[in-house]
DNA sequence: CTGCGAATCTGCACACTTTGAAGATTGGCA
DNA sequence: TGCCAATCTTCAAAGTGTGCAGATTCGCAG
């Protein structure tokens, strides 16, 4: 995802008009690596913005991912989930507390694969589950 | 998944009852490739079965996936589904239909992974989203 | 700077999936 | 045959996400 500069540019370049929501969820996804749900962004949002909507968050997020700027990811934790790093990477998940961690995977290409006959397959992607360091230690 | 037959000594086993809308389950996954979800099981079944509910489809399921004779998938598809499938394999879906194949990769220990330290992964899930032979014919 | 119109935001209702809880029913054994 | 715990049904509710209507506001033209 790009600074919030080149967002506003960007936005202004489509015809898109830029309000103080979308300036402060610019601020807030940008360079933020805990994959964090509408709900969460909600909630942060709302210390610095008091009385924004839930609406124009899920709103804007979706707007950023239409636009190629943020990535939504489904990682089975029961809410959509945002990253700005749109970088070609996967993501591992801690089952016990929903820790969420991007992970770079190099080598599929050698991958054998068998099943796809006649698939146009336009994504891959790739969730590892398990404990995060901090939970693992926990457990034992 | 083993057969209903198999299914109805294990609970018995287990000291779980036996009744009619849990082998009408056993039966309706047995060797069931479609990755149905519960509410689509909940209609076949009720053809068979009217009045059974809803509730204990997913009771059932979910037992049955807690006894590792089932796997629950969560591929983005709104609803949860059910694979009787307990082999080690992937998914495709259709982002067009919704259809759902098995697919079987290997090679993936030859894979080079970076941003797991720390992490004990229990499980790693490929997921290949993209069109179906059918769709992909008609989208052109 | 002012005013207009379209874009945006808010607030609410609703759809959908899944689970919790309580009471009715039933399988399995004495 | 009867009992009791397990199971089933029914209803309500939690949680996530979207549609819609009306209020507000951004951005531009004058």
């Amino acid at each position: 995802m790009r600074s919030p500069a080149e967002l506003t540019e960007a936005f202004r370049a489509h015809g898109l008009k830029i309000t103080p929501q979308r300036q402060l969820l610019f601020r807030l996804m940008h360079g933020n690596e805990c994959h964090p749900t509408a709900e969460a962004l909600f909630q942060t949002a709302s210390e610095q913005m008091p009385g924004i909507s839930l609406r124009t968050v899920y709103q804007t997020l979706n707007d950023l991912a239409t636009m190629g700027e943020l990535r939504s990811l489904d990682l089975g934790t029961g809410a959509v989930r945002f990253d700005p790093n749109t970088d070609d990477h996967h993501h591992v998940v801690c089952d016990h507390c929903n820790e969420i961690r991007d992970v770079y995977v190099s080598g599929s290409d050698a991958l054998s694969i068998s099943g796809l006959d006649g698939f146009a397959v336009s994504n891959t992607s790739i969730l590892f589950n398990g404990l995060c360091p901090r939970c693992t230690a926990v457990s034992e």
